[in-house]
RNA sequence: GGUCCUGUAGUUCAAUGGAUAGAACAAGUGUUUCCUAAACACUAGAUCCGGGUUCGAUUCCCGGCGGGACUACCA
């Protein structure tokens, strides 16, 4: 039983025996005390002000008083305006330590056969170009979230459904058949997803210049856009495509190919994965048949020219269109396909999109519909909506050539950690495979840190130029506070130190190591809390929050040097904790923290 | 027009309806015979505007103003 589910009893019955209120849970208002006043936890006493009849300093004496006699948790107390200010016995932390301590899942729940299934689909790219910065802030909160929830007793399938098919990809198909005299990743050296992404550019630039011929002879633009021979010859791939011919799937399947292998490398980089991939080009045709039963328990209803829509008026929204007047899908039925197949592969109790928040219309359209075709989970379906990144002078435009791509970002986080590694000349006692293994951690680990520590909804801003900070509160930061932690502790091993657990239990410690401790026990509370409102932040928060008071308690008092045995075993132990509450947190954000750097 | 999201120091981010709104960066200053100074300490600086609910509002409600997204027989 945690601390506060203690202290809101006493305090229950506290105010039952000394008011005769009877309260909820949820009325005792438990916070942690203000650092300016002395204690760890402040019980709010204006709630009880009404039935104890007396004033807020008066209630929060007598409450106070009835804590201190019948709770030994309770050392002291401070009534400061309406506030109950509580400290808790140091003995009581000494115990609490030693149990997270000898817990090596701390703050993780265990996923059991009984445990509930959560599908993540996040990624989704499209392969006609290579992923950029908004595909690494998905991935990482896709990956993220994946982590937090499993760490929350979710059995997690992750999933990725790939863009694979459609006119985009027709046009690098087109350009590097028109422009491309052959060329591949091994004759050209690139990425395979940079190479048709540079058909993609190359398309587009021609197809503007012709635009523009037939404007110039006086065609509208609408029009224009319409007739020029590019875009004609681009539908006609696509329609060999559906149709199957040999030549040109052939293509599609080479230069696909090319760009997988590129992902593949990308994805890897990033540290992230997925247990199950689904393809568009394998799903699109899939959403009819739903759509035809739709249709039958008449969900939805059919128009003069054949159409299918749903109306959805009545939950607010307008009328969506399901099937096209030719029968063709369009983007909401392979959604509904999609969802079938899966729904089909596993026993979905609950489904996580990750998806911009642009599309939070048709995430909600959706919901609507899988509720109406029957899935169980179409209701609750989550859409985790995350707010766009942007760039100082505002969005990022492929046409403006302002897209930052996510292998060169990347990769420049890792050179800049290594030029500051070598700066600072913090690996000079290393192998060159150990300070390429640092140099990865610690520059991905400030990229990720940087985007995870937003609050997800919201859109942010990346400075390229400013790039990114290895001081404050970033990753670096984070990353240095666990190889500090255990190069004490190595050092501490070398002279046959033991630490597993306190001895004794009856120490006198400080403010600042009880206020560690109480850190400590929060760290559960947090994993749930971002578990729940789909958070990494909250994580990423949390773990500043630690290692910042570890740093000034490590600047202040020393380990190895101190002279009293138990208080030296103490904050190793205190220590270790903490540098394990670190990995694991950094672990749910999907951050690894090096040993030394 | 309609729907949804959003507005906090110069900048990037925090704050279950609680106490004097926290950090970091940028600026300025200090700390190293001491376990890693990628650290620590100090100085200065902010809730878009107007109402309402409340003992108490950055937070909830209403109305403005500003920013963004969506509102395709594209995906």
């Amino acid at each position: 039983m945690n601390l506060e589910t203690i202290l809101s009893a006493v305090v229950a019955d506290a105010v039952k025996t000394l008011y005769g209120m009877e309260t909820e849970v949820n009325q005792i208002q438990l916070q942690k005390t203000k650092k300016e006043f002395e204690g760890e936890l402040t019980v709010v006493i204006f709630p009880f002000v009404k039935a104890a009849r007396k004033s807020p300093e008066q209630t929060g004496q007598e409450i106070g008083e009835f804590l201190l006699q019948n709770n030994p948790v309770v050392s002291k107390y401070n009534v400061i305006k309406g506030f109950l200010n509580l400290s808790i016995s140091k003995n009581y932390w000494l115990e609490t330590l030693n149990e997270i301590h000898s817990d090596s899942n701390f703050g993780i729940k265990p996923v059991t056969e009984s445990s509930e299934l959560m599908m993540i689909e996040y990624s989704s790219p499209n392969t006609n170009k290579p992923l950029h910065l908004g595909h690494i802030r998905n991935n990482l909160l896709g990956h993220s979230i994946a982590e937090i929830q499993k760490a929350n007793g979710w059995k997690v399938v992750k999933t990725n459904i790939v863009n694979d098919r459609g006119i985009h990809i027709c046009k690098s198909m087109l350009a590097w058949k028109l422009f491309g005299n052959g060329e591949t990743p091994e004759s050209s050296g690139l990425k395979g997803d940079h190479l048709v992404g540079k058909y993609y550019v190359i398309f587009d630039k021609a197809y503007k210049a012709e635009i523009k011929e037939l404007m110039d002879k006086g065609m509208s633009e609408e029009d224009a856009k319409k007739s020029t021979p590019l875009i004609l010859d681009a539908q006609k791939m696509l329609l060999a495509w559906e149709n199957n011919e040999p030549e040109v799937r052939q293509l599609w399947q080479t230069m696909n190919g090319w760009v997988y292998t590129g992902f593949d490398k990308t994805y890897k980089q990033m540290g992230v994965s997925f247990d199950k991939i689904y393809y568009e080009s394998e799903t699109y045709l899939e959403g009819k048949e739903k759509v035809e039963e739709g249709l039958a328990s008449g969900a939805f209803y059919r128009r003069e020219d054949g159409s299918v829509w749903a109306d959805l008026t009545g939950d607010g929204l307008d009328e969506k269109l399901l099937l096209r007047a030719d029968g063709t899908s369009v983007y909401m039925t392979q959604d509904i396909g999609t969802a079938k197949l899966r729904y089909d592969d596993y026993p979905i109790n609950k489904m996580v999109y990750v998806v911009g928040n642009e599309q939070n219309y048709h995430f909600q359209v959706l919901s609507i519909l899988l509720d109406k075709l029957g899935f169980e989970w179409g209701k609750s379906l989550v859409h985790f909506s995350y707010g766009m990144v942007e760039l100082p002078e505002g969005k990022m435009k492929s046409r403006e050539g302002t897209v930052v791509d996510a292998d060169d970002l990347m990769d420049e986080m890792i050179e800049t950690a290594r030029e500051t590694s070598q700066e600072l000349g913090k690996l000079d006692n290393c192998t060159p495979d150990e300070i390429e293994t640092i140099v990865r951690m610690v520059g991905l680990g400030s990229l990720k840190y940087f985007i995870l520590k937003v609050d997800p909804r919201k859109n942010m801003t990346f400075n390229p130029k400013e790039s990114i900070d290895f001081n404050g509160n970033t990753g670096p930061f984070i990353q240095y506070t666990h190889a500090r932690i255990k190069s004490v502790l190595r050092k501490a091993i070398e002279q046959g130190l033991e630490f597993s657990r306190l001895s004794d239990t009856q120490l006198e410690i400080s403010e600042k190591e009880s206020y560690l401790i109480q850190l400590l026990t929060e760290f559960p509370t947090v994993v749930n809390q971002a578990g729940e409102e789909f958070s990494p932040a909250l994580i990423a928060n949390y773990i500043y929050e630690l290692v910042k008071e570890y740093n000034q308690f490590y600047h202040d008092f020393s380990i190895l040097k101190e002279e009293n045995p138990n208080i030296k075993q103490f904050r190793l132990v205190l220590s270790e904790s903490i540098a394990s509450v670190i990995k694991t947190g950094m672990g749910l954000l999907g951050i690894d923290v090096p040993e030394r750097m």
